[in-house]
DNA sequence: CAAATATTTAGATATTTACCTAAACATCTA
DNA sequence: TAGATGTTTAGGTAAATATCTAAATATTTG
């Protein structure tokens, strides 16, 4: 879960995938919406590969990037379990205004 | 959302956080959490708070810190609706596989 | 008010990261 | 098989980050 947070610390890899989200894409296709050489893109998605938020594979000289739905899934099970626990908390021990410590 | 997901991808600050979501704490006891130095765990408090995934206050000697709410949940409805978009996707255009790329 | 305790700020350093250009590699097509 | 096109790897640099120690600030208590 580390590479995936780390993932997605950067502006430009989110934004990579909310172009992936709608339709997948080549590397080239995902370079040309941004102002950033293409090696640099490529880096990028090497990272969004490593932490397993993307797949790839090679069609031709292409090659065809897609979101993995398993990951994102992964990864909203990690931020609604964390949701339920604080608000859990928060809701019982009504300490959220001024309490007795 | 970015300064929330940069805070995010520090494992040290989601150890910090895991401890708040379950309860409030002083400055000090989150860092007796850590083998890190005082000072190292008050700028990740810092970068928190500038995140506002946790608010602070001071109570005599002890500064507090508690999760903010707010945000745990603007980043859950950033999630979901990601999740949701990429789901819908996948599901219309059966691309998953081998299409007519 | 001085000493003790809790926390933050300052200043320094080592590591990581994002970016670039140039070169290498992979594939297609004439 | 050459040349064109698409992508990644290598190598280098500047900026950001995580960490430390020492010092400063805030608060309580003897």
């Amino acid at each position: 879960m580390n590479q995936v947070f780390k993932a997605l610390s950067d502006p430009t890899r989110r934004a990579i995938l909310d172009l992936l989200k709608e339709q997948d894409l080549n590397a080239g296709e995902i370079a040309d919406h941004f102002d950033i050489s293409k090696p640099s893109i490529s880096h990028h998605l090497d990272l969004l590969k490593r932490a397993k938020l993307v797949t790839s594979f090679r069609q031709g000289q292409f090659v065809i990037y897609s979101i993995n739905t398993t990951v994102v899934d992964d990864l909203f099970q990690w931020i609604f379990q964390f949701k339920q626990v604080v608000h859990d908390q928060k809701d019982s021990s009504g300490n959220s205004f001024s309490t007795d410590y």
